[in-house]
DNA sequence: ATAATTCGACTACACCTGTAGTTTTAAACA
DNA sequence: TGTTTAAAACTACAGGTGTAGTCGAATTAT
């Protein structure tokens, strides 16, 4: 259910649809625009594909495909992360949190921040927490 | 030079070349038999391609090529989780380990090495520190 | 109503990957 | 030295992706 793999242009038109919710090909196009110059066909073939994968569903305005997102972005993280994890680190997610924290770019501010997620964390009984991924 | 993405069966190769330093491609896939049912040639064929884009290199022993890595497991595992950073978290490392440290099922002992690795941090001016990846 | 525009559908093509068979070449053995 | 053998080289093919042109149908503007 979950093996959803999507390669950096996919990607890139998943999070158009993320952001926004719904957009047509061409309103996807435009958002991209700023990224990277593809013809607007390009980005239709791939909203094609991507609906044929059920990576997302559209509902029709009058002659327009108004597309929108089929899996969440939650759900996408999960096994992309997953994937690397398994292929890179042979399957150890700690493995890969000590790479990141590994970083010798990352700033005192951002240590500050990982510091309190991992004070922070659910640890033992603590209640469920319902927070997003994001930043 | 570090954009070396590399796909999940030649990753499984590379591991055993990191793990070995050398082998040749039927030491190779003896080693993958206990996770997957190639054939010899397909092994070949992947080392061979490998090879001509420069991610192993050979030497010759009679008839036979001995392949070794000629990119580090670091360097791979930094365009990699650089790649994915970048597509899935929008260049947001630290949304990378938020993700992360939402994991449902993270045990408490596995807490206690993430509270170890972050308090343990250069931080501040501490000298470089030469470590490994892995765990 | 007819022409112009727009949008999805279809077609194309090159490159990468997974997967493996066939052919050639060279080494080892009898 | 001729034959067996093993390994590399070459060939093949399907499926996914990036990329985009063309075609046909529907909509809108004249």
């Amino acid at each position: 259910m979950s093996d959803t793999h999507l390669s950096a242009l996919q990607m890139r038109i998943m999070r158009v649809l993320w952001a926004r919710g719904e957009a047509t090909a061409a309103e996807v196009h435009e958002a991209l625009l700023e990224d990277r110059d593809l013809a607007p066909t390009t980005v239709a073939t791939v909203l094609a594909r991507l609906a044929k994968k059920n990576v997302v569903a559209y509902r029709k305005d009058g002659r327009q495909y108004v597309y929108h997102a089929d899996v969440s972005e939650q759900a996408v993280r999960q096994s992309m992360v997953g994937e690397l994890v398994e292929r890179v680190f042979g399957g150890n997610r700690l493995a890969l949190v000590n790479h990141l924290l590994k970083a010798d770019d990352i700033a005192p501010a951002e240590w500050e921040t990982l510091r309190r997620l991992v004070e922070d964390a659910p640890d033992a009984v603590s209640p469920a927490n319902e927070d997003s991924d994001d930043d």
